[in-house]
DNA sequence: AATATTACCGAAAACGTTTTAGTAGCCTTC
DNA sequence: GAAGGCTACTAAAACGTTTTCGGTAATATT
């Protein structure tokens, strides 16, 4: 087993002390021309690399961030944390993940265990753990020890930083404007409790959509599930009670399940009812017939955000200024409505 | 802003020694009872936390582990990356990601950056580049390091190292089986070049399977792909040239693909033609009609890399016995064969 | 009263690196 | 021939821990 071999060992077996090992790996103008390609070629025969460890621990910087997202196994996030690793990746940043898995209390862990050194910065998406319970003490510490935090699609205003979203709002106005023009009157919307700061902010754009167009708003026509779990009863009765023409739903899971349940009772896609839903996914592209989507782009999102936290971590001055960028949705049409 | 608290500054604020107050943090019986006492109010209050980086430094331990992925938005390896992080989690560890992107030159990259003391194992599966390549000398490198590795679903001979992968070529066997059972005759295979270890596992299964059911082998029926991208066209002509009553597909997309095409060409599926793919994902649950699936148990097999991974990097003597894990594959019915 | 024991605490090294502040030795220069 | 200026190097501190080895009182033992 060939163990690593560091400054120390070079300087002892070379006859020359660290610092200047140290020196001549980096070319100093300070070494003699000798020296330096005697200690360069014995650090390239004997394939020295510097200790990252050491270094992050002279340096007060690790050159790492820490992603903590709700759930890895989810379309939009991974998405998000490609983008992210992509642009972290090419500014020599690596990239932490823990996932929260939509609880508070491990969203705390995992910020506390990671904030103690082992990061440069965070970027994170809220739980719905802590969205529910409205408690964001644990981001606010993190701040106030100056690391650097950008929220990304599940924000709160409760906190200062930088942050970047998607306009849910507008998507939601376009996709329901788009059913409206299309003829559609009796347009549902599938959705989940408010706690979620974007559903709340595409049922705003649901509402506004109606009213600008004289349509009034109908709370029977809105189905709210507690969670991400879907009842397939509770759908069945949604459709059984109300009649509609279209559908806009706030996941893809949602949207898929309704659908094969109206193809099951014989309505036709989309020539008797339309669906649209939010985040385009796989189940979006492979589903029959396709589904409308509202994209997030969330590979944009993630090296918007990486872009934004790696700006903040190495601006030396602490100013104060936080931005919120926020992304255009756009419509990706497919099957499940008329074009 | 708060600026962390550090040994030092507790052991001046206090008048007593950096090894003091180290001790009494740690509640040593070297200590009196109202150091102790004064030591941990005073850390508490001014919310001390050790700093990650420096107890790495001087333990030569992390408690970081590596994860080196090909792709992060795919659901087999997001299901992998889950079992990984909740076990090391678990056990007190974070999970560094990379991303490969099936390049070689990233794979390496990424290793020779992980490797040089940020992390205290890895866990990888292949990229397509370096199956393809051949090479595994950055493997090879980081083994005789003592850096502990182990290799998941995508993994080479030429390496010492421990394994887990599922057993792909009963998954495919058991998969033509049940195909012959249900008396379909013309079974179709739709694969990948060679080159993954997985397709030709399954290739081997498939074979098998017909052979020990008197079946012969017919090269026409197996319809190859020589990346993971399809070209549309060429599943047009596949089944407008060959009449098949089953199919059995290496992916979620292949299979999706072709029920799509046999449906639009007015086949009914499974009466007329059935359908088993590989990798039981969000793909074939929500198929219409869904897609019956070897399950490759993703999460579990994460489990059980990070697991023995863990297990020799706690271990401190360096026996060289390394165990590949071969897990079982079940098939998960759906409608798009009969049950 | 001399010695042994205990309780409590501190100094210093170590992990591997970077960097500041020197320090030799040699060469100019007037 | 002394002052100054280079060149080429080294010592040592620093980052924040942990841990070993001592050391010094106070107390206990003979």
């Amino acid at each position: 087993m060939k163990k690593k071999i560091t400054l120390k060992h070079i300087a002892r077996e070379l006859g020359v002390s660290i610092s200047t090992v140290s020196k001549a790996l980096k070319n100093s103008e300070e070494i003699g021309a000798d020296t330096k390609e005697k200690v360069q070629a014995f650090a390239k025969l004997y394939n020295y690399k510097p200790n990252n460890i050491a270094i992050s621990l002279k340096n007060k910087r690790t050159k790492n961030i820490g992603v903590i997202i709700p759930d890895i196994v989810h379309h939009f996030f991974t998405t998000v944390f490609r983008g992210i690793e992509k642009y972290a990746n090419a500014k020599g940043y690596n990239v932490i993940v823990c996932v929260s898995d939509e609880s508070f209390d491990r969203e705390v862990i995992n910020m506390e265990l990671l904030a103690n050194g082992s990061i440069d910065g965070f970027i994170m998406a809220l739980s719905a753990g802590t969205q529910l319970k409205n408690d964001y003490n644990h981001l606010k510490e993190v701040t106030e020890q100056g690391i650097p935090l950008v929220l990304f699609d599940r924000v709160t205003e409760d906190i200062k930083c930088d942050k970047v979203i998607i306009n849910d709002k507008k998507g939601a106005y376009n996709a329901v404007t788009k059913f409206i023009k299309d003829g559609r009157k009796r347009i549902a919307m599938i959705t989940t409790e408010d706690y979620f700061s974007v559903s709340r902010e595409r049922a705003a754009g649901y509402r506004d959509a109606l009213s600008d167009n004289g349509i009034a708003f109908n709370e029977d026509l809105i189905l709210k599930f507690p969670s991400m779990t879907i009842d397939e009863k509770v759908i069945e009765d949604f459709f059984n009670r109300e009649k509609v023409d279209a559908v806009l739903s706030v996941n893809e899971i949602f949207a898929i399940h309704s659908m094969r349940l109206v193809q099951s009772k014989g309505l036709k896609i989309p020539e008797d009812i339309s669906f649209i839903g939010f985040t385009d996914g796989l189940l979006s592209k492979y589903a029959s017939p396709g589904l409308t989507a509202v994209a997030q782009h969330g590979e944009h999102m993630g090296e918007i955000a990486a872009e934004m936290l790696i700006e903040k971590v190495e601006s030396e001055l602490e100013e104060e200024t936080y931005t919120t960028r926020v992304l255009e949705p756009t419509i990706i049409e497919r099957g499940s409505t008329v074009n």
